[in-house]
DNA sequence: GTCTATAGTCGGATAGAC
DNA sequence: GTCTATCCGACTATAGAC
């Protein structure tokens, strides 16, 4: 009963010796292959739906490479994790020195504040375009309902270091203390209302119609979020300053 | 390649010939169990990731009695999903009854529908409190990422329903169309404020330092939320009005 | 309606040649 | 670094006794 339901991620012995600056024969082509066709995997199947075979055969390489590039399916699976963490970690990066160098500065009022909050959120909603991040989506969404060290993993290097400083940015919007639980709880809501769109994708196509969530719906979607957080901004720095 | 992935719930031939009415043995009770247990499994691990053997087990069944009361995995898979739908059916039941009263009733105006936008918040937040949805989420999130026919039957039962209700109550609380696009962004919006705390359930338990969401939090969670909404719906009646 | 025994398949991992 | 061959465990489903 308690015996072990499964053998999920625990610490992952990947020997991965050479191949970064090697190259032999195209190994990190193999490699990098492996990883591509396994986060598609992972992300639809799960760590047990999907099969090492089935992702070799994608990849064209050989069951064993996987073996030989990662030490196993568990390997594979946290290798996964690490090419998100360090695919979003690059893509926020700009976002991230602007307004740390801005909270550095100390000029933020409560307007730039939400100035940097609009500008976050359409730069999150921007990312969610890009083809590359469907496929993280389903992977960090299956990790939010069971977290393995992968979560651990995507939460230190990605959302450990995005909400503290959204949270930090939506206090000084709202004249509030950045401590306090309600404003965590302000600031979830906020990435809520576009992180729907990705995590609530099957019902969003289906009750509005759309066939994707590409650049047009991006394009639709930014300002309707920008104008609700502003608004919702707003009403609480107007409750908080009375 | 493209030889089958994984055999997922098609149609399912399921007998459960009698059962209803008759209760031999305790069969009713097997029966029960056998879902429980296989809502919980499933939707942590994934349809491939259960194994019938091990929702056996726990629900102190025979593996047999799964194919004898489902038909096979597939047919315990969509039994999960018809009792998902059938439980959250008959919880919204009440709000439903009353927003289609007012709605048919023709005097809800824009102070009225936000009124009545804020109750079906606190309602499906005070349902995400409830211990059995927390289970229910985790099966739903999944479909949601890769849908199956499980997902049909609860988007047309449960969803499906809400949606446009919710829509035409946005509609009226700004002002609009109930057709436009932006409309329907908008009650994702509104949604995704509340869905994000089940959704990103790891990341928010992190953030926020919570060790569960119980009935604390959804009563910090539920006014903050109520508060956005209504700042959010009154600035696009405003937008809407000039 | 519940159970045992077992068939048949597919999974990940290993060993070792090249 | 890539490949084949193979082991062995775990899985779902079937057959048939009770």
């Amino acid at each position: 009963m308690t015996k072990a339901a499964r053998p999920r991620p625990k610490s992952a012995s990947r020997p991965r010796k050479a191949a970064r600056g090697q190259r032999q024969g195209g190994a990190d082509g193999t490699r990098q292959r492996l990883i591509q066709v396994a986060l598609d995997a992972f992300g639809r199947q799960g760590f047990e739906g999907a099969s090492t075979r089935v992702i070799a055969r994608k990849a064209n390489a050989n069951i064993s490479a996987i073996l030989y590039h990662f030490g196993g399916k568990e390997g594979l699976y946290l290798a996964v994790a690490e090419h998100i963490a360090a695919f979003i970690e690059g893509r926020i990066a700009p976002l991230r020195a602007r307004i740390e160098a801005a909270l550095a500065g100390g000029g933020v009022d409560a307007d730039a504040a939400t100035r940097l909050v609009e500008l976050a959120v359409e730069r999150q909603i921007a990312l969610l375009a890009e083809p590359e991040t469907e496929a993280f989506a389903r992977f960090i969404t299956r990790e939010q309902q069971e977290p393995t060290a992968a979560f651990a993993l995507i939460y230190d290097r990605v959302m450990g270091v995005m909400l503290p400083m959204l949270r930090r940015l939506v206090a000084i919007a709202s004249h509030d203390d950045p401590a306090r639980e309600a404003v965590g709880i302000r600031t979830f809501a906020i990435a809520g209302q576009f992180l729907i769109f990705r995590v609530g994708r099957a019902a969003v196509l289906r009750q509005m119609g759309w066939r994707d969530i590409g650049p047009a719906q991006v394009q639709a979607i930014t300002p309707i979020i920008q104008h609700s957080v502003r608004a919702m901004l707003q009403a609480a720095r107007l409750e908080n300053s009375r």
